[in-house]
DNA sequence: CTGAGATTTCAGCAATGACTGAAATTACAG
DNA sequence: CTGTAATTTCAGTCATTGCTGAAATCTCAG
């Protein structure tokens, strides 16, 4: 692996790092070399780069577009497969985060769902299946959340974020905005959200 | 395996989460197990319930004990150990987020902080560090936003969820705000008065 | 203290997951 | 079409992780 030594740390620490992201240590690699490269990158560079089998990558890559962190692309005149990690760092997230809870998530959702159809035979049952609707609605609240989040544009998220727990404040003054909202005729627009 | 059907429904199905959480089968059982049931277990009862060998069981408390998922605690005139799940499930969330930022995220952003310090010797790596401060910035706007809300009660932190992208209505009006409480400034988000 | 019950540790086996090289398939220039 | 370069698939091997039973350690009643 012939590296600049900040990329090779870089890429050594995404393999690492892998399997407590759900991926093995050549996916990681693969996606730390493609979102720091100023250029796409065919697999012959990569396996060149990483010093794994050529096959490794093949299946690293289609790992990758499984979770839509990187894209094929063909350059002119040449006719192998090109590969990019898409440089939205904001869409990166996004992505993430749809994934993520495609495979972490809806699976459990799904399960609750169908449990909480059943009516429960015993006390046990009855307490087991009343923690199953607090989880459930738990994770009903988080997505529906993640959902409303997810569409916002970058600049938007990045305000949000910004912000932290300055929504907290903002929430208690929420109330008196809307007794002032209510009074004014200002604007007709958006005012009170709930 | 003698638990009621729904009972076991949910922990099978935690057992196979398990490894897309990262945590093995046993660990993601265990924990179904004593955040369904409606009293403490010991791990006698744990090994008989999910038909694993009791040092599995052991190790499998360790862990989620090392996530504070489980609590040890002890019965008046009973020697074993009994454990139980905190119920509080935004306590639980809380939990889950800080113990997975640990060790998901932490280390890359100690790793990213370590390599930005280093000066890049071609254009290459000036290319490769500039991803890498994209990647620093957002992980701490994102690790800031998650310590600023980890803090919340869980009132307020269910209302900002149930707020979903309202936040963003918020945030338009937030200016006009500004200009009502324009005597103070209450936190260092930058006020843009577009 | 002592010893029986309770828990933890750990070496070895089992299961799962990752990686490779070879063969099969695909894509396309001539 | 044909032949060659590029990519994918896959069976076998290697590596990692998980699980078990036995032994060691801990804990506390008597």
């Amino acid at each position: 692996m012939t590296l600049p030594p900040i990329v090779q740390a870089f890429v050594l620490h995404f393999g690492e790092m892998g399997g407590r992201w759900g991926v093995n240590r050549t996916v990681g690699q693969i996606y730390a070399l493609l979102f720091l490269s100023d250029r796409p990158l065919n697999a012959e560079e990569i396996t060149e780069a990483l010093g794994v089998s050529r096959s490794n990558v093949s299946m690293g890559i289609k790992e990758l577009e499984a979770w839509r962190l990187v894209r094929k692309r063909h350059l002119p005149g040449d006719r192998r497969e090109y590969l990019e990690a898409p440089d939205d760092i904001w869409q990166i997230l996004r992505t993430l985060a749809e994934e993520r809870r495609k495979r972490e998530i809806d699976p459990t959702l799904s399960l609750l769902r169908d449990i909480l159809m059943e009516t429960p035979a015993s006390a046990e049952e009855r307490h087991a299946q009343a923690k199953m609707r607090q989880m459930h609605d738990l994770i009903e609240l988080l997505t529906g959340w993640a959902d409303d989040v997810q569409r916002l544009d970058n600049d938007s998220l990045a305000q949000l974020l910004a912000l932290g727990a300055g929504v907290s404040k903002l929430l208690e003054v929420k109330s008196k905005i809307a007794v002032f909202a209510s009074g004014k005729r200002r604007n007709s627009t958006q005012e009170d959200a709930s």
